[in-house]
DNA sequence: TTGACGCGCGCATCCGA
DNA sequence: TCGGATGCGCC
DNA sequence: GTCAA
């Protein structure tokens, strides 16, 4: 590779380590003659996203101590069960999974007020449901939400940082990306299982899922209706726990920490490969 | 090593009518 | 001004 | 890029 091209790729890859430039804006700055994330910083016409991934470039890199995920989860337990009590909510992804590290804090959120119809109504009306409103400003009241990277009324995708000096460093904690998601109560478990993962135990449920007939996602299990012409999804299947989802799909239930399909599957296929 | 494959959604922002 | 298209991050 | 063969 020529060293100009080169020089291209190295810059391309270091402005895609900042969180909101992907492929396309990253070659914009290539193309404007930008040379470092000095030079971005001075750009005035950054997104909001954009900003904010800059001021944390460094700190978004770093991983996630699991204690520290099970402080920063209790600080946010305890701030909307203040505001109402009837909120439930629980840490998904790698955490869930029991790893001692993980990127972010994705926490999926249900209250017995939000159900598919309330979706239905927010999505057609544009109306705003309080309850992911309420629940954001209440922990940025408390300063634990320092930025926000987009907010809507299903979806807050932010930053938060644990209060107080971190004894592993002597320094402030870091600040560390969490998303906040807001579910119909009716598919809290499908929700939990697909916010879970891992993606390969995602893939492996769902192809099962439509063998059998039926089509399965985060919104919840239907069987199929195959007519002449056309599939489309027909009635749910009422799911009352993730035990529910494997029965149906004559799985044997899976524990969370025993989800981890990525590194199995590729450890068996390098088994077979020596 | 090779070839098949990877979905869809919420939000911010841009763009053209 | 508004609706659709695009970019992005995410399991 | 990932993953199965």
């Amino acid at each position: 590779m020529s060293p100009a091209s080169q020089e291209e790729t190295n810059l391309l890859n270091l402005f895609q380590r900042v969180s909101g430039i992907g492929v396309v804006a990253a070659k914009k700055f290539v193309d404007k003659g930008y040379k470092s994330l000095e030079d971005l910083s001075n750009d005035p016409n950054l997104t909001h996203h954009q900003c904010v991934g800059l001021k944390y470039v460094d700190e978004f890199e770093k991983e996630i101590p699991r204690d520290e995920m099970e402080n920063l989860l209790a600080i946010v337990k305890k701030t909307l069960n203040e505001i109402d009590s009837r909120y439930n909510m629980e840490a998904c992804g790698s955490f869930r999974r029991g790893a001692n590290i993980s990127g972010d804090l994705d926490i999926i959120l249900t209250h017995p007020d939000f159900t598919e119809v309330e979706e239905k109504v927010v999505k057609r009306h544009k109306a705003t449901t309080p309850l992911l409103a309420q629940a954001v400003q209440a922990l940025e009241k408390y300063g634990f939400l320092t930025d926000f990277v987009s907010t809507g009324n299903v979806k807050y995708m932010g930053v938060c940082q644990f209060p107080g000096t971190d004894p592993r460093s002597n320094q402030p904690y870091l600040h560390r990306r969490i998303d906040l998601r807001f579910i119909p109560h009716e598919n809290y478990y499908t929700g939990l299982l697909a916010w879970t993962g891992d993606d390969e135990l995602n893939r492996i449920m769902r192809s099962r899922a439509k063998e059998l007939g039926y089509t399965l996602n985060e919104y919840g299990l239907r069987r199929r209706i195959k007519t002449e012409t056309e599939e489309t999804p027909g009635e749910k299947i009422p799911i009352n726990s993730e035990e529910d989802v494997f029965k149906k799909l004559g799985m044997p239930y899976m524990e969370p920490h025993e989800r981890n399909l990525r590194g199995v599957v590729k450890k068996k296929y390098l088994m077979y490969e020596e």
